[in-house]
DNA sequence: ATTAGCACTATTCATTAATGAGTGCTAATA
DNA sequence: TATTAGCACTCATTAATGAATAGTGCTAAT
């Protein structure tokens, strides 16, 4: 009775508290609850946990609702219910203030910070192996981009007779280097002269712009033009080639696999997958960095099927001009999204602060 | 009685069979049974798949006596046994002749042979990827010693006014490249004699002896010394004091979890405490690169306590020169040593052949 | 509209019994 | 004397059973 009574009351406190509303807030509820128990939530546990009251039969048939709904389901007759894919997209699209970060996961980052002089992919590698420690799930980071990079420096040196270094420093602070073969003795003064040559032209434009331009920024040269210089395009062409597939860094897979939701063969399999095939999730990193903030995608809403029980959240980071790569954590769809959307956040940050500070702008 | 008349003659075959010679060999069927099978072998099972005949009863009296000697153990009274650590000890000391590689590695190692003006790097992770999946175990690389590496080329770039990329090009073709800050604004005129300076000095030298003698052998100079020398001999520490630790590349942590011998929880944990705890299998490695050959640890000879229940096969690769690194594979103490021994002997051996090709001598 | 009550269902867990692989010992055999 | 057949015994694995448990869905009462 009295149960009841306070029942009532608190529907009233909670004003105009419409039967979808409270539909949603269930919903809520039954997710936070997996989230933290990795276990299927049932009528019963949930009206002790939830903030309102209400009876265990009321939240069956609004369970029952919300299961029709697609929202969830269950894995057999008689057990409780596990939020579904729609359910987590749901939750986040609904959260609203995001938690400040702990205190202690700054002072875990700040390694990230304080860097000085240390290569940009030292950097990368330390930051999400601390991102790795602190999600407990496995992580991914992409080098800087090479095609949107902009030229700080080029330096052509002459190695032995066939083969010259090449050396591209970008305004992010990323090093390249890359041998190339080449027929002709070059003198090394030659190259010197090639070298500033191609500073003077090209400094501050994308490796990109660089690659489409070079042949016609020299056609129509305005400098001192004489045979020399066709041997200057054919080497610069080749030393601005270096079109390797952007790298990536992955550290915590193992996380994953003590992680009782990849618990079957088949999980495992697909998750060993999905992390050989990097592409996958190199395309996801890549499409991160399109657009502002964190990305979300849940389970069944990457294109990969190897990764439709994982769900990753990636953010990009920066220097002061451009977008560099993105950073991001791959886990089960049943992550804390709350807690792991702000640290992949502020890792981000962090990172884009570091690497800023770093850049020759 | 047929087969008791056979089995004597059989034994009557083999000559001057003695029964301590028989036990090992009955040893080494059971180690073999065992590597392929993954299951405790019994008297009865041995019994057929052995090449000469004996009764389970006799095999049963072996076993015994080798189960008495610390070779064999039982994991419960009335199961088979298991090979000990000293007994693939025994196991891999006994192996005469290798097996012929397979064309089909062969094969699939060929693409790190196949490599023009790629960086070393690039060619490391290149086999050790194919390694692990050759093997379907975890492998690890590590990078060409820093401090045996000799002196191709150093260059000093000046990137901003208190930035100075330093490049050095090792004679195995390695490029490392570092940025030093500097308090005073040099020119690059000033760099650039610097560069030649510690160029016509330093070259074909070790690192490990440059960063020594680099104090000595400019205070007992023989070139013009003046004040900038001061300054370049500051320089000049800063830019060999690259003391980076090792790296190491690794791949194919995962196929370990996958395998049945890891499966229980604590091997699990081990396992990533090894792998995050780089240091332990680093120090392997370097190990490795004292002696010629292939190196390998078994299970509790190894220190590290994490790793006794993995065996790590190891050998080291090199240039015309030096001794760079080695390659290795850890994997659980039944892995079929004769296929990964000589798998690991192979790549390294391809490795060496491909850095060798690059390399400056 | 909410809830108490009850019938029903499926998992999980412990118990039990049957099976089978394997050993160790002893006595027979060549 | 070395080998082997035979037998009792042990222990893990498997399947079957039943009790306990956590959950649902429906209906009737509030």
């Amino acid at each position: 009775m009295k149960i009841r009574v306070k029942g009532i009351e608190n529907q009233g406190a909670s004003g105009k508290t419409n039967s979808n509303e409270r539909s949603m807030e269930v919903l809520q509820s039954i997710i936070e609850n997996y989230i933290k128990n990795s276990e299927p939530v049932g009528s019963r546990t949930l009206s002790k946990t939830i903030g309102f009251k209400l009876s265990p039969a009321t939240i069956r048939n609004i369970m029952s609702d919300l299961a029709e709904s697609g929202y969830l389901i269950q894995t057999h007759t008689s057990a409780g219910r596990v939020p579904t894919d729609k359910a987590y997209r749901f939750y986040v699209d609904s959260i609203s203030k995001k938690p400040a970060i702990p205190e202690q996961i700054k002072q875990k980052l700040s390694p990230v910070s304080n860097v000085q002089g240390t290569p940009v992919e030292d950097i990368l590698s330390k930051a999400v192996h601390l991102l790795a420690e602190l999600t407990k799930f496995a992580c991914v980071v992409s080098t800087p981009k090479q095609s949107v990079s902009r030229l700080q420096r080029i330096e052509l040196i002459k190695i032995s007779e066939d083969r010259i270094l090449v050396i591209l420093v970008t305004k992010a602070g990323v090093v390249r280097d890359k041998i190339i073969f080449v027929k002709e003795n070059h003198s090394q003064e030659f190259l010197s002269s090639v070298t500033s040559f191609l500073n003077e032209e090209f400094k501050n434009h994308s490796m990109q712009e660089i690659r489409e331009g070079i042949h016609q920024s020299i056609v129509s040269d305005r400098h001192r033009y004489h045979d020399l210089l066709a041997h200057a395009v054919r080497l610069g062409k080749k030393a601005f080639e270096l079109n390797q597939p952007g790298e990536m860094f992955i550290e915590g897979q193992m996380n994953l696999l003590l992680d009782s939701h990849f618990h079957e063969q088949s999980s495992v399999k697909s998750l060993i997958d999905a992390f050989e095939q990097k592409t996958e999730i190199m395309k996801i990193l890549d499409d991160s960095m399109k657009n502002k903030g964190v990305h979300i995608h849940i389970g069944i809403e990457n294109d990969y099927e190897h990764l439709h029980k994982c769900s990753l959240i990636t953010a990009s980071y920066r220097n002061k001009q451009n977008v560099l790569g993105s950073i991001g954590v791959v886990g089960p769809t049943s992550m804390d999204y709350k807690r792991i959307i702000s640290t992949v956040e502020y890792t981000a940050k962090m990172l884009s602060k570091t690497i800023s500070e770093q850049s020759y702008d």
